[in-house]
DNA sequence: GACATAAGTGGACCGCAGTCCGCTTAAGTG
DNA sequence: CACTTAAGCGGACTGCGGTCCACTTATGTC
């Protein structure tokens, strides 16, 4: 979930050695390198919040944080692969909480109740980054391939099939989570109005409908 | 739903004559304006299925049009909006059909069925649009003020009231709506190789257990 | 410590979206 | 038809995302 190096650039490499950790892939970047990444990311939040998501440019990250530009973009990939990692760090407390925090968002509790609670834990979790999390969102598709969605996505089909719920749990755990898109809460809340608590009775009603009784 | 003037730029302008037709804006061009929208249309689709969607720039446009770069934008905003209005034209036909075409999906058949129509008929009609309408979603927020979503929701808003579905029927209507996503269903037919026919079977199955029975 | 090399660096460079503003012209008015 | 004016026009210009490649450096090896 955290080194997002988008240009491994690792050729297939058949491993000589074997691995001790079944680590998928060695994200340990060269001293310099790391000490820049943290640098940059360093920079990018403090920019982040004195000037908004809006004006944060590529060059003026680069410039704060003292390295070349060459180097934001070999490291991060584009600018929503840094925006998605100044997200990243969030997050994982987000999936700290519900993969082994306490009930009822963590285990501990029955599937059902465990489902109830996600989608205010999400909606909660985001209230805060919305500009952020609506600037990493250019590519339409990128959202399905970002490592947090995924695994989100898998936690709540884990959840619908011990919950017996019936139909196709892949898609019923897409459409669960379209229904607290950051896009789609934001334009709920911010231009229709609609108080967050109503959301969050949208989302039990759902959950409810789909035949996971509390 | 036709005419997309984003910079109407006419002043607030209390109206002296009063509106024959009670018309919110008046959306006529000047004589060569709307040639030359017309040509630019036609230049644009050209280009589209020539080089696709990726290379289609707002200067080849013009060019190919033989109209000024500044042209395009003043007609069409941006280049999501030229994109938009190449989308219009096919859109409409779909609105006539659920509005005025024959049962199930237009007005004739009861609530639930037309409900049922509805999912199956929007994936088909855009089955073949993805990289156009993917292509449109710059900014994640626009879909939803755009206009053809807005009359996509207000017609499955309505028919839950009718079909007397259980809850808040504007947050269902999102949640709908959301489950048949053009970005969605491109990642899930293309990326994870699901047919069409199991995302209409999802659909079906989420309409039937939000209460609208068949 | 000398060496080899893969990883990292930075800034010049490119292409495109979007802006700006002085010029042109369609279309009412008398 | 002469005149007025608001709408339209176009292309130079700006700023940013993203690429490229010659140069530098960390790190493992003998």
């Amino acid at each position: 979930m955290t080194g997002h190096v988008p240009p491994p650039l690792r050729p297939p490499e058949a491993r000589t050695t074997l691995p001790l950790a079944p680590t998928g892939e060695p994200p340990q970047l060269r001293a310099d390198a790391a000490r820049n990444r943290t640098r940059l990311l360093d920079a990018a939040s403090r920019l982040l919040t004195e000037c908004g998501a809006a004006n944060l440019t590529m060059e003026s990250v680069a410039a704060a944080a003292g390295v070349g530009k060459g180097t934001v973009f070999r490291r991060f990939g584009d600018r929503a692969g840094l925006l998605l990692a100044l997200l990243d760090h969030r997050e994982e407390q987000l999936q700290a909480a519900f993969l082994s925090g306490p009930p009822p968002l963590g285990p501990g509790a029955p599937a059902a109740e465990r489902l109830h609670a996600f989608g205010p834990a999400v909606l909660r979790h985001e209230r805060n980054q919305h500009p952020l999390i609506l600037a990493s969102r250019t590519d339409p598709l990128r959202n399905y391939t970002v490592p947090a969605h995924h695994l989100r996505l898998s936690h709540i089909t884990m959840l619908l099939r011990r919950a017996d719920v019936a139909g196709d749990p892949e898609l019923l755990a897409h459409t669960l989570l379209g229904s607290i898109d950051t896009a789609l809460v934001h334009h709920l809340t911010e231009e229709r109005g609609i108080p967050l608590e109503r959301l969050e009775e949208g989302w039990h009603h759902l959950v409810t409908r789909l035949g996971a009784t509390r």
